[in-house]
DNA sequence: GCGTTATTATACCATTCGGTATAGAAATAG
DNA sequence: CTATTTCTATACCGAATGGTATAATAACGC
């Protein structure tokens, strides 16, 4: 079983440095310290080993992640508890989350994309039901859960991307600040 | 100069529907009706060919961007214009919003990668520098030019994507909600 | 007309691509 | 100890990869 979990670790640094597609199976192969024959052994396929990837890193997360969106009455709560989460997965496996928002990112029609449709799907369903939970305090929400979650997940993204990119650091006061910039927009 | 025209054309297609390591040049050469040899004489590689895709269409957009962010003492007026910009521009080419997205959120190593950075870069700059002129209008923005620019670039691209992907349609009222929502928040 | 340059096709290059048939170890079950 | 299953290596597959040497053709200035 050892070498399995290498298999995913050293495709997990490849596939985040170079991209899905940039890089082959013999190379992944090699930086585990195996061949050919003992991944499709374990995973059948490339896409089969990307599949496992995203179970291994999402399947912890998504559970994380409902926890925090559990409604207590108090959204700011709920609202500081998801951007953690997220801010807290990005800098734990930041190659992972590198990964993943290639992978959204790419074309609907690449293979990699259909990978990780679903897992996107949840966590945006996730966050939607939050704001929806919040209508009872918030009546005037009504109708743009969906937006609401669309623009979160769109301004976190956008936050990790500049820290994984050298611009920012991790930080709660970064947390606060956009989750205040998200709650009360720029002119407070 | 036609055979240009269609393997620019042509590329775009594919790139932007599997993505561009998926894609060889045979494919595009062949969908463009021409041969390899032509692809070289008129971008030397498959990355000029890339480059020179993303100058056709980032060149005219900047344009219109850095017209867009002018201001003029009204940053709600100029939020609308950049806003307004960046969905007719992903009105008009779908095809290449998709994939700069890509693009730029591919690993920093991929070879594409380094050849979006730049422009995106440059329009970091362009949004971050409307919001540091309107510091004379709204002291309190100080210091948060950048996270203001980041945070609108994630909204916009986040609203455009689930428009690319049929959950929403383009419309005034789109922008006009994106805005009010970054303006003001999502209590009012 | 001529020479030059720009453009294009045929045919080819070595390398790599994802994947596999065969068979040898290694662990496990009885 | 044997039989079976799990795991892994050698060696290979056809197809596709990005790129090019050679040469024919087309367009052009003169």
């Amino acid at each position: 079983m050892e070498n399995r979990e290498q298999l995913l670790a050293q495709a997990l640094a490849l596939f985040a440095a170079r991209g899905y597609d940039a890089v082959g199976v013999q190379e992944i192969v090699a930086a585990a310290g195996v061949t050919k024959p003992t991944l499709y052994h374990y995973f059948g396929s490339k896409r089969g080993l990307l599949e496992a990837l995203l179970e291994s890193h999402f399947g912890p997360f998504e559970r994380n992640l409902a926890a925090a969106v559990t409604h207590t009455g108090d959204l700011p709560l709920a609202l500081m508890r998801v951007t953690q989460a997220y801010f807290t997965f990005a800098q734990t496996t930041p190659a992972f989350y590198r990964l993943h928002l290639a992978l959204y990112m790419a074309p609907s029609e690449a293979e990699a994309r259909q990978v990780v449709s679903p897992y996107y799907l949840r966590q945006h369903t996730l966050l939607a039901e939050m704001f929806a939970q919040a209508t009872t305090q918030h009546g005037n929400m009504r109708g743009r859960h969906a937006r609401y979650a669309l623009a979160l997940r769109g301004m976190i993204d956008s936050y990790v991307l500049a820290v994984l990119d050298g611009y920012a650091a991790f930080s709660e006061t970064l947390v606060y600040e956009l989750v205040h910039q998200f709650s009360h927009g720029i002119y407070s």
